[in-house]
DNA sequence: ATTGCCATATTGTTCCACAATCCTCTAGTG
DNA sequence: CACTAGAGGATTGTGGAACAATATGGCAAT
């Protein structure tokens, strides 16, 4: 207790060689693998499949997979296996559901909501146009999905950060559901930036207001979208 | 397809029959143990011990581990061992961060402030009073936990409830930290009562912000209470 | 087409082994 | 006396094998 700095820079040294546990590790490949699309929806996880094409032990494999549950990036039945989660409709407007709730009170009541995080957004909105004039809609939806984190973060609270980055990693996961994917986000880009520009006004509420219509708005587009996609396959079949 | 009714009835049998895994027993009966306060905050938990004293192999007691961190319920510290979490300062704030941005949310826009589940809430307040009256300070505890999760479930996301669930949970390792823990929420009941009140009138504004100001005082109240604890052990050591 | 049954595969769980790591205690050193 | 070094013991992290419980799929019988 004498020296606390001291004891602060160790833990500082410790977090830079904590090597994460070997399940923590296999959770992360996974993970890669399905939010990046490698691994599609509906796929059975099989242990010793797995377990022999990464070569960690069931064991370790298992937790793995205990832990992606937990994240709901995949879905456990019982002595029948995990699969990776395929988002139903119901799942769509809960995660709407959360973000209607959480986001904009963010907006309109996060003491996190200082001039320097409105100017991070700003910068974010700034990426995600040269994103889109560069024709990378990949870079479009990875500044948007930053861009609704920062939002969140403005309610300093990291169990709800927490909740939100699993939030918008399950949306990764609805938008591989859908035949077209790329250029979905590119309509809210504008509307963000129309957030930006209300904060950066300190009109909070209305801010808090426009976000409530996107996400309204969000969740229409991807729910029809998905209705057809839905649709085209039942004819496909 | 011909008949989704029957599917759905034994969809119902199913969750019946469901049977817990074994790690999953195994966490339920820890948290009851470590919310109930028969283990106290910052008591390592070993695998060994516990494997030996309920009677299931280590690897199951490692899942169940696995669960308790994943809920906050308890740290892991590697190498180390697992320890029954005792909420900081900083936990504190976080959990009533998570508060503030998640029930007056749900209160002022949720889709579920349905005439019914203000009805709920009054029920619940009725029932606090009885406990009140009755001299049962714990009866009155749990109504005020049934009260701040029914908030909650107005925001009609599940993600969401289960958040705010495992927030409320961690509560409780909060209160079993004070000296005097019993008579905490007596204070805040009329505080609830209030807050329905303005709903029956549909003033959900209102009622939001007093909701907000509410969770405001209590977190006040409970750094406050905490820290003279925390001072009084260390005076004593 | 539906039912009943059996073979097979996978999961759920246990048990054991062993290396890696941390804690404690002792002995030595200045 | 304070402090360092290191040995010893305990616990975790991970691997591997085994077995029971359960689901799947095919085959036969009605």
């Amino acid at each position: 207790m004498s020296n606390d700095g001291l004891a602060a820079a160790l833990q500082h040294l410790d977090h830079l060689a904590a090597m994460p546990s070997a399940s923590e590790r296999v959770a992360e490949v996974l993970r890669q693998q399905i939010v990046g699309g490698a691994i599609r929806s509906g796929t059975r996880l099989t242990e010793e499949t797995i377990s022999a094409r990464i070569g960690f032990s069931r064991n370790t494999i298992r937790e793995a997979f205990g832990m992606l549950v937990a994240e709901r990036l995949a879905v456990r039945e019982p002595h029948r296996g995990v699969f990776v989660a395929t988002p139903s409709r119901g799942d769509i407007q809960d995660l709407y559901a959360t973000r209607q709730l959480i986001e904009p009170a963010a907006l309109e009541f996060g003491p996190g909501c200082s001039p320097e995080a409105v100017a991070q957004l700003r910068a974010i909105v700034v990426a995600a146009r040269e994103g889109r004039d560069a024709g990378r809609p990949e870079a479009v939806a990875e500044a948007n999905q930053r861009f609704h984190l920062a939002v969140a973060r403005m309610g300093r609270s990291v169990r709800a950060d927490q909740l939100m980055l699993g939030v918008l990693t399950e949306m990764r996961l609805v938008f591989h559901l859908m035949d077209d994917d790329r250029r979905f986000h590119e309509p809210y880009l504008e509307r963000n930036a129309a957030i930006v520009d209300l904060l950066e006004q300190d009109r909070r509420p209305e801010a808090a207001a426009a976000l409530r219509e996107y996400l309204a708005d969000a969740e229409r587009q991807l729910v029809e979208a998905l209705d057809t996609d839905w649709a085209d396959r039942a004819r496909r079949s």
